[in-house]
This record gives structure tokens, C-alpha cells and sequence, in this order.
DNA sequence: TGATTTACTTGACACTGTGTCAATTGACAT
DNA sequence: ATGTCAATTGACACAGTGTCAAGTAAATCA
């Protein structure tokens, strides 16, 4: 029951989806994914209360059907601290770009409404949980340059990693996914790791 | 003439600078800045084609006022590049709470309105400039980092420095700005400063 | 078979905030 | 007196979100 028909909720944040991607978050309104879905503008507001509320569930959806939290995680299995901290950059900085349209679209609505400010920090906490896990390890290896506190350590870290860094360094200042990596890295590691 | 009696533009001018910074850029309509420079919504537009024309002009306003530009070049007399940075960042972090409403209100435009958008790039690209003179002296001295060419150096600096890095970190983290600018001096320098 | 439920459609409408327009006022200059 | 400039007043168009009430069509149950 759940292969080829799939329910209107399910096409309702698929529409989403796509039209936040393509247009890059902007402009995407409710009339417009009602039509995407092939389904009544109203029928949308039976699933979702407000705008917001579509988007969040939209981002849950996306985060659900690429999987961001198991890729982060595999991460951590990495040898070293130094190793996961790379590996963790390469997840990220690969997986920014299919999440970029919505990602954008909610960090927008989170200055301005509530739903959409929890369903933002739901996935950015998710994203500093791996900081918090590395920078972890860092310290039991002893690795972590002595003048960080932990807790100072991982605001700094997941603050680098941050959705609008990415942003300001590919699309702003046209650097491709791989040049974000490595630069990412060395600053990173430089800042972190005792030498 | 320039005295006591300030104009209308400039009272328009003023009461958007107060207001955004009240509100931290959230909520403030036409009507609110009119009533609060004492002045009949439509003399706004008189002034102003549009809401983001005035938050530009605002914004011009406002560095202009206190003084950005020379707050920031000031800095670049420092006898030495490291020196220079810091002193760059102390400068940039003790700023920005100055204008946070405003930038905040700029940066959400941005992503809609083209005036808003080169009204930010142009704020952004005086910040720019700095960190251009920052990696050059550091060239000079021969000081750069070796693996980094000049301009990706830039790129790095500058996104370190953006407003949402600040943001995150002050507003997001609850960092002080003291602790801001102890951090991000650390980072930058061995990101940057051969050892 | 007919009654009820469930999911969706249709079209109209209220609300908010921006931007426009036309007619009017008051001050000041010539 | 006349013209002009700056501002006021109130009405209005427009876009997009969210609401509401009535209607339809298929599935479920008796």
C-alpha cells in the first residue's frame, strides 16, 4: 500500500519539495505546490495548519528520506577525532546543496514565526550533536588544543559548519563544494587540534 | 539650517533607525516609523520609493553616523598584520551590535529585494575591503600561511567576519562579545599567520 | 440496498501590509 | 493675487495567507 499510490500528505511534501529546490525557497506559494500535487489549495490546509507548519514537516520529510542523520553518524566510526572531524566536513558540506532551497527558505521564516524557528534548531541540533561528538573525542585523545573549553570548543566548531557559511563561501563567493572542504578542514583543524 | 530643525527625510531616517533597533528588525511597518517621526505615512513615500529603499538609506545612514569606514580603516595603521586583525575584530565585534536590527532586516530583504541586496553587498563589501588589506600586509610581511592563494584567504577571512557568524555565536551561543573577539582572533591567526 | 463517514473540492471572503492616487491645505515667495 | 512646494487625508488596488460553508464522490457499514 505504500508503492505506487502514494497519499496526498506524502504528495503534498514532495510538491514542496521540489518547488523549494527549484526556485531556490523563494516565491513558492501554497497555490502553487496545491497545483504541483494536483490538489486543492484547501486540501493542503488539511494537513498542515499554516505555511510554516508545510515547511518544517517538509524538512523533517527531507532529512527522513536522505537520511542526513545516519550519514553524520557514520561518521563518528572514523579512527582518529581528526579523521571524523573530515569525513564529517565531507557529509556536510555534499549534503548543504540538496537541502539548500528549503534549508534557506526555513532559516527566512525562522525570524519571523515560532514553528518554523523549533523545526530550524530541530535540524541544526542534530548537525552540533556530531561537533559535540568529535570535539568529545578530540579531548580523550587528548588532541584538543588546551586553550578551549568543551563547551566553547563546540559552539565554535558547529558555528563554522553553519548552513550560512557554507552559503557565503559556495554561492557567494563561487567556491565549489570541493574548495569548502578543504579549507574547512585546515581552518578547522588548525583551530582545534594540538599540534 | 542644519540644527536644530532636522527635515523630514532626516527625521523619516531617524525613526526607522530607532525602530529597527528597538524590535531587532522584526515588525516595523510604514505606519510605525511614520507616527514615530511624526509624520503622515504617505510623506514617507515622498522620500522613499519603497520599504527597502528606506531601510538602504537607513542603512547608509546609519554607517555614516558612526562611522564605520573610519572606525575600520583606523585599524589598518597597525604596525603589524597580526596586530592589525585583532584590532580589526575587536572593531568589526564591538560594531555590530550597533546595527544588528537593521543588518538583520537588511539580510531578509536581501533574499527578495534587489535595492536590499545591493544595499547589503555594499556594507558587506566595505568589511571586505579590510580583510583585502589584512591578507595583502600579511603577504608582505611574508607572514600568509603558505597554502593559501590570496584570494581564498580573503574569501575565508571575510565569511569568518560575516554578521551571521557574529550572529550565531552572540545571539545563538550567548557568547559575550568579549569572548567573540578572544575566539575568533585565535582562529583567524592560525588559520592565516604561518607559525 | 440505503445511510453514514471520510477526504477532498469549490468559491467566496476576511485580514494584513505595501504602494498608489487625487483632492486639499498651509506656508512662503514673487 | 498667484504659483509652487511639502505635506496631509482618505480611499483604494493588490498579493498572499488562512477561514468558512456547502457540495461531491467513493468507501464502509448496516
Amino acid at each position: 500500500m505504500s508503492s505506487k499510490e502514494k497519499n496526498t500528505r506524502t504528495k503534498i511534501l514532495e510538491a514542496t519539495w521540489q518547488l523549494m529546490v527549484e526556485r531556490r525557497g523563494m516565491g513558492v506559494r501554497m497555490g502553487d505546490i496545491a497545483k504541483l500535487a494536483g490538489v486543492s489549495r484547501q486540501a493542503i490546509y488539511l494537513h498542515f495548519d499554516t505555511r510554516t507548519n508545510l515547511m518544517s514537516a517538509t524538512a523533517i520529510h527531507v532529512d527522513d528520506v536522505l537520511g542526513l542523520n545516519e550519514r553524520l553518524s557514520a561518521v563518528l566510526a572514523a579512527p582518529t577525532a581528526q579523521e571524523a572531524l573530515k569525513a564529517y566536513v565531507d557529509v556536510w558540506g555534499n549534503y548543504v546543496p540538496e537541502i539548500y532551497g528549503l534549508a534557506k527558505a526555513l532559516l527566512i521564516a525562522r525570524e519571523t514565526d515560532e514553528a518554523a524557528a523549533v523545526a530550524w534548531d530541530e535540524r541544526m541540533a542534530c548537525l552540533r550533536e556530531g561537533c559535540v561528538a568529535i570535539i568529545a573525542d578530540l579531548i580523550r585523545e587528548g588532541r584538543l588544543a588546551p586553550e578551549w573549553s568543551e563547551s566553547e570548543a563546540v559552539d565554535m566548531f558547529w558555528t563554522t559548519m553553519s548552513f550560512q557559511t557554507w552559503e557565503q563561501l559556495t554561492v557567494g563567493c563561487g567556491w565549489s563544494i570541493a574548495q569548502y572542504t578543504r579549507w574547512m578542514e585546515i581552518v578547522l583543524i588548525r583551530a582545534f587540534v594540538k599540534v
